[in-house]
DNA sequence: CTAAAACTTTTAGTCTACAAAAAATTTTGC
DNA sequence: GCAAAATTTTTTGTAGACTAAAAGTTTTAG
């Protein structure tokens, strides 16, 4: 087969295990919750040693995290295709945002798992979580913040307002909203698009149309 | 002495170790932070059995729970004290309310400690958890609706917002700035207050001003 | 083909949260 | 005072995260 790439058998290998370990982490995390899986229990499944999974993610933290890194690449790519450059209001804009961002959430992991994810990367527990996750908000936040800018080219956000500041504005807000969504497996996402609805007409009332 | 009252003495006493139970944790966790503290050692200094210290808190987290309710009551009424009827303006609202909740919360507790407070408020790992603090949350969010309704009285606030609405929004935006706060060590108080400024002027930009 | 390099696995062990039950102690109602 | 009730402590034990080091295996360079 043709195979004179510069990738050793041992650089496959690992990224072989690596992907296994990870198959069975999301696996096993979806159907029973973070913390009811063991690192044994993930090791078996890919097939190689617990301590393996040590040396490859250091915790069990560092597995999921490598999870939401994955589902990470894919989000940007869902917006820049479903979002970029369509909405024509600053409200739409927003909407659509959180609503591509909660869909993808559900599709990858399980709301359970992300409150350990949302947990995690607050505790300071595993700072290269915080930090990563961190670095993941500021990417989501420039694509609202480019977006805002664009909006405000043409005219649908008020000239005195900064659209950098805007946008982290509205990423703060509707993130909170993410977290409220993702805190109670009650809540149905409809229900929490109303929420934001109400937050951004509450704060930006919209100037009476003119036929 | 005068003690005819209904109290026991063992009621007393297990106030007493109560109290002493959250004192020690307090000091510990302050000193070493969360995760570095044994419930062992916790005991140890407040003189008690570990096992007391699961009989009456069931957690580690329980035992953090504690010490956050401990400090909401005091900082509700250091709201109503210093913050209740005082601002003139919205923006001038969330900021002082910003401020008195983030110097609050370095009054009795550590960043650090915060992070595992936050932490477990969200994980779900602690169903009791999560839920007394989305009650203190509810509470403060209610201080703040009550002023914006206050403001709207007095034509601060377009007669196009809803109260009720207004106030959440603008509670979920200074949580989410607290929670940047808490997040870094190296987030110093007035810089995180400029962010929360900067957030409100981008989102209700002022109309001119008529001399 | 072989020796060295690079990994992985095995093994053995530490630490801590948390549980359950037996034992000891203390308070209280009388 | 004393028996009963309540509660704490002691004891014993489990489980799982995480670590260090020895042993074994596989890849690779020459």
């Amino acid at each position: 087969m043709s195979e004179a790439r510069p990738i050793s058998l041992r650089e496959r290998q690992k990224e072989d295990r690596r992907a296994r370990i990870t198959a069975a982490a999301r696996r096993l995390f979806v159907e029973a919750g973070l913390e009811k899986i063991t690192i044994e229990a993930i090791a078996e499944i890919a097939g190689v040693s617990s301590v393996t999974v040590y040396n490859y993610y250091g915790t069990k933290s560092g597995v999921l995290l490598a999870l939401v890194a994955e589902s990470d690449r894919e989000l940007l790519g869902t917006l820049a295709r479903d979002l970029i450059g369509k909405p024509q209001e600053v409200v739409d804009l927003v909407l659509r945002f959180f609503e591509i961002i909660c869909r993808h959430a559900l599709d990858h992991l399980d709301k359970a798992v992300w409150r350990q994810v949302i947990s995690a990367s607050v505790s300071g527990t595993e700072p290269r979580f915080g930090k990563s996750y961190h670095e993941l908000d500021n990417r989501l936040a420039n694509v609202l913040i480019r977006e805002v800018e664009r909006l405000k080219a043409i005219g649908k956000v008020p000239a005195t307002s900064d659209a950098t500041h805007l946008g982290w504005a509205l990423f703060n807000l509707q993130n909170a909203r993410f977290v409220e969504f993702i805190a109670s497996d009650d809540v149905h996402p409809n229900q929490i698009l109303r929420h934001l609805r109400n937050d951004l007409e509450a704060l930006m009332p919209r100037p009476a149309p003119r036929d």
